[in-house]
RNA sequence: GGGGAUGUACGCUAACCUGGUAGACUACCAGCUUUGGGAGCUGGUCGUCCGAGUUCAAAUCUCGGCAUCCCCA
């Protein structure tokens, strides 16, 4: 492995001077450790695996973030509650699917002190048994249905295969998980669609990428009827989910006797729907938009979206202080998050390190800029450099902030449609795909047959489907054309 | 689950093979000085993963534990 903290990179002269030189494409590990060393995001060396220590910065951002989540699900009716870690084994195993799929990577407590417990008790991997237990009591009729609820907790997952800060942990900080509850399979259905509405306007603030697949029926989360997963893709070319957005049915209803009364004095049992995000969502944004001088942070969730950096000068500090305070006192005023930073470090080295942090706007303000009844603005994306009338800095930065949108927006754009690839055969796949990066399609009639055939051919795992935009295409294994959809596969997370 | 490698200061690393004063860089602290892209000088703080064994003497050799990383299933 290259040195954790090699040498400052030669300078090619002023701005263009990097923080580190890693191929990220090429090198994502080391790349995405020094990215989140320098930006203090976390402290990866508590000694646990998969567990890690999250610092001011990071938390804040990661806070911005998962905000953001909770005003979408707010906004639709979603309430937020709260349930207990542990659940005990007789509940936890009540659902044989999940057991099956959840026990093995469960942690378990089995002692208090010295003294065995008389009942094994589950750290949830995810609350869908703790939730339904309790939930149980609290439908009673159809007037207390729709009930959609969420919470945010940490969940605990024995991840055997390696970890990675944020991408893959053991302890997923801030799940971020809602179950909604329905009287019939159509609300149900139709509450998977708002559930995609949600995660998709939440992945396009964060200038995310994504596909929305249909899994495969013979690999649906444990436990479910169907679920959606979003898609996108790290820079190593892994395709990674982003989150599902499950439709339960009544399988857990049934096996936690979830039944509401119906109008008629019937009881049915509800049916379910849950989808959750976490904190990988803030890894994949520093993966996709990061460079190497740190991260490129979206103005929305930067814990900091303007620093001010003095240029003092022997003996003439003062004028230039007193016109940052003001600056800084103007912009906070206006709602911006701001830090002057008055530290005694030179600019240069202030420069690395809020854009290590990746601060989407830099106002420098020095003697010459005081006179003037200036400042200098810079932006964290494209390094661009302006001088603007200290009147006009508002609205410079608004703008400022629009445009690194639309910029992360199409780079997230250009970055993901030269990683989703589509193609009509195998043979295509096996003369075009040579790289073997990011997800590709091909075409698929919904047999299993076929999918399990496509699947060992072109040697790369099935990820998903979604239905085709025109129509015409035929089958990649068996050359039928009825109920063709796109079919994808790629190496993942 | 199987295999391999590694553990020295916040970080990175030297000394380990061949046992004998733990050293450099970085970071951090104090002072001076400097500031439009990682300045400099002086001084200072902090370290051999844990346990056992061998030995006059262990960072170094042996055994065990713990932790991390990598590869394979």
């Amino acid at each position: 492995m290259a040195d954790k903290k090699p040498k400052r990179e030669e300078s090619k002269g002023d701005s263009s001077k990097v923080t580190f030189n890693i191929d990220k494409a090429k090198n994502f590990p080391d790349w995405y450790d020094r990215a989140i060393e320098v930006a203090q995001m976390v402290d990866t060396r508590y000694p646990l695996k998969g567990m890690n220590a999250w610092m001011p910065y990071g938390f804040k951002a990661l806070k911005l973030m998962m905000r953001q989540m909770e005003m979408l699900l707010d906004a639709k009716d979603h309430h937020e509650v709260y349930f207990p870690m542990l659940v005990p084994e007789s509940i936890f195993g009540k659902e044989s699917e999940f057991l099956k799929g959840f026990s093995g990577e469960s942690f378990v407590v089995t002692h208090a002190g010295k003294n065995p417990l008389t009942e094994k008790l589950y750290i949830r991997p995810t609350s869908e048994t703790v939730m339904y237990s309790m939930v149980r009591e609290w439908i009673r009729s159809f007037a207390d249905l729709p009930l959609k609820l969420y919470q945010t907790v940490n969940v605990f997952r024995y991840e055997t295969r390696m970890t990675r800060p944020m991408l893959r942990v053991r302890e997923v900080v801030k799940f971020k998980e809602a179950h909604t509850f329905h009287a019939t399979s159509k609300d149900a259905d139709s509450q998977i669609k708002e559930g995609i509405e949600i995660y998709s306007e939440f992945f396009d603030m964060l200038m995310i990428p994504y596909l929305v697949v249909k899994t495969l029926p013979w690999d649906t989360f444990a436990g479910a009827e169907y679920n959606f997963d979003f898609m996108s893709v790290i820079p190593d070319g892994k395709g990674i989910e982003l989150a599902s957005v499950i439709n339960l049915g009544t399988k857990f209803a049934k096996a936690y006797d979830l039944k509401y009364e119906t109008e008629k004095g019937d009881h049915e049992y509800v049916h379910q729907t849950c989808y959750g995000i976490s904190e990988r969502e803030l890894g994949v944004v520093m993966a996709i938009h990061g460079d190497n001088k740190g991260l490129i942070l979206p103005p929305l969730i930067a814990p900091i979206q303007i620093v001010i950096v003095p240029i003092y000068f022997a003996g003439r500090e003062d004028p230039v202080r007193k016109m940052c305070n003001e600056v800084l006192g103007k912009l906070t005023k206006l709602g911006f998050r701001v830090e002057f930073d008055d530290s005694g470090k030179t600019p240069g080295e202030k420069y690395y390190k809020w854009e290590a942090r990746g601060v989407p706007v830099r106002i420098e303000i020095g003697p010459r800029d005081v006179e003037a009844g200036k400042a200098v603005s810079v932006r964290r994306d494209t390094g661009a450099k302006a001088s603007v009338p200290v009147a006009e800095l508002e609205k410079s930065i608004r703008l400022a902030f629009e445009e690194i949108n639309k910029t992360l927006k199409e780079n997230g754009q250009r970055y993901f449609s030269a990683r989703v690839l589509h193609f009509a055969t195998t043979k295509e796949v096996k003369e075009k795909y040579t790289e073997r990066l990011g997800m590709l399609g091909l075409p698929w009639c919904g047999d299993q047959g076929c999918a399990k055939k496509l699947e060992k051919d072109i040697d790369i795992p099935t990820i998903g489907f979604k239905p085709y935009e025109g129509k015409g295409q035929k089958c990649a294994s068996c050359g039928k054309t009825a109920g063709v959809t796109e079919l994808f596969f790629g190496r993942t997370y």
